[in-house]
DNA sequence: TGCCCTAGGATTTTT
DNA sequence: TCCTAGGGCA
């Protein structure tokens, strides 16, 4: 049950807002999520059907946090509806017409992006291309470039112009071939494919067109084109499509996501509808202000300003680190002492930095302090080589024609199988029109082959044949238990006593639990299949006739509880709409992961219901239209394996986060400001606001990069509920270099005011005068963080010498704040020289002056 | 074939 | 600094 009561004005119209475009411009912090699950709860209510719904997000953590906020405000009055990413929506359809997908199989499998990288290389070898002239990073961004912009080879060719964007047509080329004969889509594929399978299937894109009448997506700002495209082809017909999404949030830009997408939204839709939700119900005032103020540095942007009813709150703290030591000595000081003194749990902190190089250190003081934390780092679960080793065995047995997994196998264990045996037997395969596990039982008749090798082939190929008809359905730990055990995997590490091989074995228990996890949710689901329950997709057909019988999914009495529901909703308002509960289990609402044994509905069935939906919509709640009832579609025949091994692959491939955050775990968190977007904490840290770290030096040149680099910026800052800390260290070891950089200019685009330079936590400062240091003036001397108490460290360093102040002039530090007569506000960001010939290089808003201390007049507030 | 060493490169990365 | 890819050698 939920209540359009719980909702402020703005969002109550998103919610009730029926049928035709709508944007919606949501700010930070300003409950879109609540909006989204709302408006398909509500268009549920009024007699939608969730099948005619098609939500897509970016992430799977938020397709599944919207999953289940839906769940709750429905029960299983929602069965049916998709709630999925923008590629696992993109993979179920393209499985079901594969048929329309002329040099694919059902069984491809989805390569990563070191898949990627290898079939890449492969294909510079092959084109003989240097890869220091044409590296393959750079030739990957290139080709994902062109497929974001849903450029086929043939149109690459064509445009490229200069020598390097030929070359990385031709390989373009290349590179596409091989993944077909690999019967592999990368990630940019997916969505392309899917496209093209629209544009060029009027008839399919006509039932999808027709089943999702209601379309909503997540993070508008951070579609690329070939996004872009998708949603408007299926939106096309109906035109329900409702955007969300937040300009100054657009951060990633360099992937191919086009902001203008949502900015151009009313050109698109004339007949739009645009709501702003500016009300921040996450931040503090002075949190706000401080985000709202950067981000307001930037030209291009659509005017909005977040406001709030919280408090004030604290001021946010600003802090100059002598260095990257000093920066990570003083975040795990200032968390253990939050700790202690507000007993926060470790859960509620946050360190963000620009890039993954930062955490090291940061790791370093926490486990000296004892704090536990988790680092999102870049490299995810699956990437790791043993894991990715035995996902290749599983993608061979599943998918013989994967090459690149073929590849990573043949010889791990080692089988004295090397490159020139690896060369001979894919030469051999694409002679003969093989597929590698074919090729290997023809091991006798490659040429070239020594005895030995030949053995060591055909023991594999027996090895393989022997997993894959031996393999269970659909039971995955077995089947990995017995690759572990069979090719000599298990043996292979514990001979290897090092803690890496330990690390490894570890991993692989890991993932041991997570195959065990899917065989569970697999064998549950076949139950309540066989036990008379539905899954997803008939229930969605079940519904149907029970509403043609009269039982209406429109307002009931006996509603739905709402006791999973934030905010502890109530529904006792008069105009809340209820749904009636009829018990119809909802295995996993419009969870595109599952095994892929979903049945595909004639079209029919659910074309029957298509005359006239907006009929239905608007003059029949609780009165639906019976379905044609055609009963259950048949499941499609696939053999048992390819469903098990198939459907848990695809799971590996498109939610590859296991490290995700789980709400249970109590550390501090450490990740870049990019993972950061979507999530809250209570407390933040940015560290390395440095001009050359944040803003990164690649975006230093460029307008609109500094501008994302600012959106950024406005991200990391939002994330805070009550408290941020910025710190910026004056010298930093990066890369095994010192380098001395400039405060970011983001510092001096907080108002001053908003910001203080002593945490009021700590005592006040000894002495008058100041309590920052000054690391690049050189103030610090010898000091090199040990001290846990930092203000007794400025103490003493100032009663070694170094003076507070002068005869004639003030001494000033960086860090310190001042006011200008004619500039105004601003803080100190580099000292040279000492007393009253010091030039000070201050910020004012935005702007950098050098003033000699002498003449300055200036005055510290 | 396999191991070891060195040189070079190193944002951000929802999928 | 630290990782990894590739070259050279046993």
């Amino acid at each position: 049950m939920y209540s359009l009561a719980d909702l402020n004005p703005v969002q109550r119209e998103a919610v009730e807002h029926r049928a035709g475009p709508l944007l919606i411009l949501a700010g930070a912090g300003s409950g879109k999520t609540r909006v989204l699950t709302y408006r398909i709860a509500h268009l549920i209510a009024r007699g939608v059907a969730p099948w005619n719904i098609l939500a897509i997000t970016f992430t799977n953590k938020a397709a599944k946090e919207m999953r289940q906020r839906v769940e709750t405000l429905l029960g299983s009055a929602g069965a049916g509806l998709w709630v999925s990413t923008f590629h696992s929506a993109c993979v179920r359809i393209l499985r079901r017409e594969i048929d329309h997908l002329p040099g694919y199989a059902r069984s491809f499998v989805i390569y990563d992006a070191g898949d990627q990288l290898s079939v890449l290389k492969s294909c510079l070898k092959e084109l003989d291309l240097d890869e220091k002239k044409f590296p393959a990073r750079g030739i990957l961004a290139q080709i994902s470039d062109w497929k974001n912009r849903l450029c086929p080879v043939e149109d690459a060719e064509g445009k490229a112009a200069e020598y390097f964007e030929k070359m990385a047509a031709k390989a373009y080329r290349l590179y596409q071939k091989k993944l077909m004969a690999n019967n592999a889509l990368d990630f940019d594929d997916i969505i392309m494919l899917a496209v093209e399978l629209f544009r060029q299937n009027p008839t399919v894109l006509d039932y999808y067109r027709d089943r999702f009448r209601y379309i909503l997506v997540d993070e508008y700002q951070d579609t690329n084109h070939a996004q872009y495209t998708l949603v408007n082809l299926l939106a096309a017909r109906y035109r329900n499509l409702c955007v969300v999404g937040d300009d100054d949030q657009a951060v990633y830009g360099w992937r191919g996501a086009d902001v203008q997408n949502i900015l151009a939204f009313e050109r698109d839709y004339p007949e739009t509808m645009v709501l702003k939700l500016e009300q921040n119900y996450r931040s503090t005032k002075h949190i706000l202000q401080a985000a709202n103020a950067v981000v307001g540095h930037n030209q291009d942007r659509k005017a909005k300003s977040l406001w709030t009813e919280n408090q004030s709150g604290d001021l946010l703290i600003h802090y100059v680190a002598e260095d990257e030591r000093d920066e990570a000595r003083y975040v795990a000081e200032r968390i253990q002492r939050l700790k202690d003194r507000e007993g926060r749990p470790n859960k509620d902190f946050a360190v963000l930095y620009r890039s993954n190089a930062q955490s090291r250190i940061l790791e370093e003081y926490l486990l000296r302090e004892g704090i536990p934390y988790r680092v999102f780092s870049g490299m995810k679960f699956y990437e790791r080589m043993e894991i990715k080793d035995i996902l290749a065995y599983l993608r061979v047995l599943h998918n013989p024609a994967d090459r690149v997994s073929f590849s990573r196998i043949l010889n791990v264990p080692k089988r004295g199988l090397g490159e020139s045996v690896l060369a001979k037997v894919l030469l051999y395969a694409e002679e003969q029109g093989l597929d590698m596990l074919a090729a290997l039982r023809e091991a006798e008749y490659i040429p070239g082959v020594r005895p030995q090798a030949r053995r060591a082939l055909l023991s594999l190929s027996r090895l393989l044949e022997e997993l894959r008809e031996q393999s269970p359905e659909g039971e995955i730990t077995d089947l990995v238990e017995e690759i572990l055990d069979k090719t000599g995997y298990w043996a292979m590490l514990k001979a290897d006593n090092t803690p890496e091989a330990q690390a490894r074995v570890e991993n692989l228990q890991e993932f041991l639990s997570v195959t065990a996890e899917y065989d569970a949710k697999i064998a549950e689901e076949r139950d309540e299949r066989t036990t008379g329950e539905i899954d997803e997709r008939a229930a969605g057909e079940i519904d149907e006739r029970a509403a043609g019988e009269g039982n209406p999914p429109a307002p009931t009495s006996a509603g739905i509880s709402s006791s999973g529901a934030e905010n502890g909703l109530s529904s006792e308002t008069g105009d809340t709409p209820t749904l009636g509960g009829r018990g119809l289990p909802v295995p996993e609402v419009g969870d595109t992961t599952m095994a892929g044994s979903e049945g595909r509905p004639a079209p029919g069935v659910e074309g029957t219901s298509s005359d006239g939906s907006e009929d239905r919509l608007s003059s029949s709640e609780g009165n639906m239209a019976p379905s044609g009832g055609q009963g259950l579609p048949a499941p499609e025949v696939e053999d048992t394996f390819s469903a098990g091994v198939g459907g848990f692959l695809e799971q590996v491939a498109l939610v590859a986060d296991i490290d995700q955050l789980n709400e249970g775990d109590d550390g501090v968190v450490l990740m870049t400001m990019h993972s950061a977007k979507g999530l809250e904490f209570p407390v933040v840290f940015l560290v390395g606001m440095e001009e050359g770290i944040f803003p990164s030096s690649h975006s230093l040149l460029a307008e609109t990069a500094l501008e994302e680099e600012r959106r950024l910026c406005y991200v990391a800052l939002t994330r805070a509920k009550e408290k941020i800390y910025l710190c910026y260290a004056g010298q930093r070891l990066l890369y095994g270099r010192i380098q001395n950089n400039l405060p970011s200019r983001f510092f001096s685009e907080v108002p001053p005011d908003l910001m203080l330079d002593r945490d009021p936590i700590d005592p006040p400062p000894q002495r008058q005068g100041r309590t920052s240091g000054a690391p690049r003036g050189g103030g610090f001397g010898g000091s090199t963080g040990g001290g846990r108490k930092k203000y007794r460290d400025y103490g003493s360093l100032a009663s070694e010498g170094t003076p507070l102040t002068t005869g004639k002039s003030e001494t000033y530090h960086v860090g310190d704040k001042v006011e200008h007569e004619k500039f105004g506000r601003g803080i100190i960001v580099s000292v040279k020289g000492e007393g009253a010939s010091a030039i000070l290089t201050v910020v004012f808003d935005g702007q950098l002056k050098q003033l000699i201390s002498e003449y300055a007049k200036l005055t510290r507030f």
